[in-house]
DNA sequence: TGACTTCGTGAATCCAGAG
DNA sequence: CCTCTGGATTCACGAAGTC
């Protein structure tokens, strides 16, 4: 720690801040949003979760960049200025987001239709790649007491990766497949308020007036987080980030103004367990599997010279040739080449297309590459 | 009709748009958006439904997993420069629409995640007040078929009143909390997409690449519109929003700029019927319902003088004097300031607070209304 | 008829690595 | 930049065909 940022607790001089070579680990820095991420590397954290105010009385949160106090004029000036001043304190943060990010990571951004359409035209104007916008959809909303809309009953989150050209970020697919019985995961979830005994009491009161449930989070750093990944979060609060990204054996990096939440938050993190290894243990995807060509399965003996491949179906058939390669009536080639050859269509994942026959059966090819990774990964 | 505006069929000259005095109702007016717009004239409609282009950027061809073609969007009218132009067209559309609009009329946008920011910070900027964002829930959407993001499951549509200080927008919420089980409409709709026989077809394909769902449009106008009511579509395409508002006894005007969808649209709407009267009642909001003096059921007999009222958990009680006032131990004052008082809120709702004893269960007040308002109106 | 299977399709910013 | 190739990837619903 060698500039302006400051560990939570630690005394604060308030100076030009000094980019810092590396990251701290774990901790929370106390200091206003923007001026601490400036003090943060380039390229760093792998992905950052973003729970900006909402804009909802923006007079007491919110001053003009230059720092003057907004006047009493008419509304409709003044609702302009709110919103000119609110965008440019967004994109103020956002540019950091997104110098601090790595290529690989990911933005996620929490709101309400008070704020959400400004920040996500901000993130657009900055050239952020929205990848989904996900709707937070409550269990138990407030109720609308006077009758006189819909009752608002979710929130707004946008995914969006660094740039139109970072296709690579991190989305652990198999793994948010998995958490819903195996079906895609959509784009609305649902998920209780945080209450209870996860709600944060201070003097009996609550210690934050927007503390998000951890099963919120803990969805976030699944899908787009691995272990070991650090998490970002420039709007730290009561620390729900910090402390599903403990659990979830993920690093935190927490900025926050408030000392008080700060204290709150240290607290609550201290007493958060990391979740045993077995817990830990996620579906990965064949995409994150090595690589098995099909000449190995040869090699090894798995499949043997001259054996027939089958479709499922028996409608097809090819030979295996010795160099790992199949020939069907008219044409050698890949597993894959022959496959979408037979079928006449632009393309075959030859893995799961052709079979072998066993004692009757027919056993698809990527079975068998399981096998053959089973042995080398042991 | 006497300016460049045109109803569907009939020719067109292009000249400087002047505004007509009062609007062609039930037609659809083939032009320009915001071109015909212009020939409207102020403060002249109830309610705007707008679908605009979604400005989708799509590159390549998407395959399925079965190797068959994405039929995806690839029309003319959704392809812009870049977010300035889309922006620009989004300003003049809506700086239309806002002039367009009765003080009392709402605008509802419809969009994803591609457009609805910029939309949605258009219409912040132009000075219309966001009521709330609806999610739409798809029941049945199109997978992500490359697994590289959430199923985008839902759209967002945005209901906003002219301006801040327009608060007596039509919002018929009893009619809507009878839709929904007599819970609270939510701001998150389950409803499939449009498909079957609902969805048109044209020599045997989609007549159009968006159409939307009537279940969607019913809900909106049943929502934010009276019979009798005109309801703007400026982005018309196949004519649901005329459709349903003949359905619901509204009347529409339509804009659309193509004249195959013009003449897709003229046709849908010839074939559909207006619901009976039976079917369109619908419950009359209690703020639009007869005010019901509580002395009124003092009077009725139904309360008897002296009488004491309770809260649902018995903790407080307070007795009927023959005026209609209430007597606490200290205070004397209607059944809401009663109520406020002996909680020591700051308000509170009398109706529903207090409650009557019959045969040992408590009745609330509010219950008692109801009969004199159905005797009353019998 | 009925149960079962197959096929088509929907506002979609939809691949990664080697050479 | 480019091209080429391996190979990973889908849910609900309606219509039509099959047994």
């Amino acid at each position: 720690m060698s500039n302006t940022q400051k560990e939570a607790g630690t005394a604060s001089t308030k100076a030009t801040p000094q980019r810092s070579a590396n990251l701290p680990l774990d901790t929370i820095l106390q200091g206003e949003c923007t001026e601490v991420m400036r003090g943060l590397p380039d390229a760093s954290v792998d992905m950052i979760f973003a729970d900006p105010p909402y804009n909802l009385q923006l007079k007491d949160q919110l001053q003009r960049p230059d720092n003057s106090q907004v006047d009493g004029v008419d509304d409709a000036w003044d609702k302009f200025d709110n919103f000119a001043s609110y965008d440019s304190f967004t994109r103020e943060w956002l540019a950091q987001a997104q110098r601090i990010l790595k290529n690989t990571g990911t933005l996620w951004v929490i709101g309400t239709y008070h704020n959400i359409f400004r920040v996500g035209t901000a993130m657009q104007d900055h050239g952020f790649w929205l990848l989904n916008d996900i709707i937070w959809r409550k269990t138990n909303p407030m109720p609308n007491f006077r009758g006189t809309r819909f009752t608002n009953a979710h929130e707004t989150l946008i995914w969006a990766a660094k740039s139109a050209d970072q296709r690579k970020y991190t989305f652990n697919y198999n793994a948010l497949k998995a958490m819903n019985d195996d079906l895609q995961m959509r784009s609305d979830w649902l998920i209780p308020i945080c209450s209870g005994k996860e709600r944060l009491k201070k003097n009996g009161k609550k210690a934050h007036a927007t503390q998000k449930p951890e099963a919120l989070l803990y969805r976030i750093l699944m899908a787009a987080s691995k272990p070991g990944d650090v998490i970002l979060d420039p709007f730290f609060g009561s620390g729900t980030t910090g402390a599903v990204s403990k659990k979830l054996g993920r690093h935190f990096v927490g900025i926050e103004r408030d000392e008080g939440y700060i204290a709150v938050a240290r607290e609550r993190i201290a007493a958060t367990e990391r979740l045993d290894e077995e817990a830990l243990g996620y579906t990965i995807s064949k995409r994150q599997a090595p690589r098995v060509p099909f000449g190995q399965l040869v090699e090894a003996g798995l499949i043997k010279t001259g054996a027939t491949l089958y479709d499922s179906r028996r409608r097809h058939t090819a030979r295996v040739r010795s160099d790992g390669t199949l020939v069907s009536r008219d044409m050698t080639g890949s597993i894959h080449q022959i496959g979408a050859h037979v079928q006449g269509a632009p393309a075959c994942n030859g893995w799961t297309f052709w079979h072998v026959e066993n004692r009757g059966d027919l056993v698809p090819l990527d079975r068998l590459r399981e096998e053959i990774r089973a042995i080398s990964h042991a």
